[in-house]
DNA sequence: ACTAAACATTGATCCAGATCAAAGTTAACT
DNA sequence: AGTTAACTTTGATCTGGATCAATGTTTAGT
């Protein structure tokens, strides 16, 4: 049996300073300089590129515009319950939340690692069917369930851009579901860490063999992920470490030398 | 570790006859009475009300229509390869389909059911991300890629539907990550009689208490579903059967004798 | 009815990863 | 700089499910 700690037991704990997490520039930038957290409008929003609104033109963005709103959640607070009212669909404009589904006893297991421009809630549902919780500071892009769904009807590239995602969203959870039921403890955490590498699209510093990055969540959240216990991932990081496979630097610098090696380790054959 | 032999070593030994399995009552009449199996226009199409096409009015399905044939698969045969160029999209009209992602040391993980109404392939892709075999006799209604996206630009009702079945899959594939990541052998087995009984809405013989069906798929395939060996599951459905939660006969046979008893042991609250 | 291949069960043993139990680090706040 | 709570690592032991190895059962085709 697994039986891992519910994880509301780390969000009470949980206060603003303590959970910075480090997940890209914009928000290391943010939270050094203290900027308010969402003074953007649509024009200057850091992922108008590839959120729900990327495939709408002027006008479009226009008649989302009128109504949007911002909401924060600091680390560790819980964004939604499952069973909830889903009055409010959102995009991650900033931070890293989690969608996760817990069982009676405690048992609990990621389903979803959201980072800016992923989409929380779904047309046509009028409850959660997931807890979501901001593991680091998050700003939500927020529109109201009704004027929503009425703009959806008279806007096809919503539409399109939230079925784009969608199926981008089951291929991530099919591979998952490879992971969890078939790969070792090893090959989920060196999974775990190339996922890291090509979502976060971090920097490649020595001719695209090491990368240096800073992990956006806890070894308690990575064996939540990876189905896996909190020793066992931290043993596992070890081994990559004696292995040469990588290097760590406090809890949450990784430094992966040879980002072939890792794949190697991972199991995939592409 | 948790190889399996991969799965066209089956579908290499099938042949027709030897693998008819009765997932619903029109499967087994066509295979008792050997009706040719698709005479159907898309006004007697049994899966009109529940499939991509289901919002459509008359006139887009005359649209449809045009642009659709139906081809056929053997129990065991493969429908498509990852990596295939995926120039035809379809949806199950007759019969069960497995989705499968492989590992190249033959470690495989089935990753989606596909049953009567469920849709194969994704417009925006050009090759297939899982291997689909047949696991019964399985019936297609087919559409080639242009023509259909073609017809999706103009049909706000085929997005939409498809959005909405593309949601579902996504709830299902969570709710599946937590049984592969969190759940026990027995809880696992318990899970997947329980949504048989769901999906197949088997008609209920004792007052809702005693349910009565056929497995669609093998030990092996039910084994490659829920992340575990034949052996584990064999196990498992005789210690079900022992705490008398259920009974068999045959293979594929089982008797469910009080639904709440194994919705207890599938551990999950609702 | 018989045969052979496919499929399922059962038993013995093993081992990867869970569990139990300290001890060691890190970093926010005083 | 020191304190303390949160987080991580490390070690010892246990166990659920995998693996190895037969044996039993079902069913298609002769």
């Amino acid at each position: 049996m697994n039986v891992l700690l519910p994880y509301t037991r780390r969000a009470k704990a949980g206060s603003l300073k303590e959970s910075i997490f480090v997940n890209d520039l914009d928000q290391v930038v943010n939270n050094l300089t203290q900027v308010p957290k969402f003074k953007f409008d649509c024009a200057g929003c850091p992922i108008r590129d590839r959120a729900i609104c990327s495939l709408c033109d002027a006008d479009e963005l226009e008649a989302l515009e009128k109504i949007k709103f911002y909401k924060s959640f600091e680390a560790g607070q819980s964004i939604a319950i499952r069973g909830d009212d889903l009055t409010t669909l959102s995009s991650v404009v900033t931070g890293t939340a989690s969608l996760m589904r817990t069982m009676e006893d405690g048992r609990a297991q990621m389903v979803g690692l959201l980072l800016p421009s992923d989409f929380i809630g779904r047309p046509g549902r009028t409850t959660y069917s997931y807890d979501v919780t901001a593991v680091s500071d998050v700003t939500l892009c927020c529109f109201k369930r009704d004027p929503f769904e009425a703009l959806m009807t008279k806007t096809p590239h919503l539409i399109e851009r939230l079925m784009e995602m969608s199926l981008d969203d089951l291929d991530v959870a099919r591979d998952w579901m490879l992971l969890l039921g078939r790969k070792t403890a090893r090959e989920k955490v060196a999974s775990f860490l190339k996922m890291m590498i090509k979502r976060k699209s971090v920097q490649v510093v020595n001719g695209a063999r090491t990368v240096d990055f800073i992990l956006p969540i806890t070894r308690e959240l990575m064996a939540t992920y990876l189905g896996l216990t909190i020793e066992t991932v931290s043993r596992q990081m070890g081994a990559l470490r004696n292995d040469g496979i990588i290097d760590t630097e406090g809890k949450k610098r990784v430094i992966v030398h040879d980002v072939d090696a890792l794949n190697d380790e991972a199991g995939d054959k592409v």
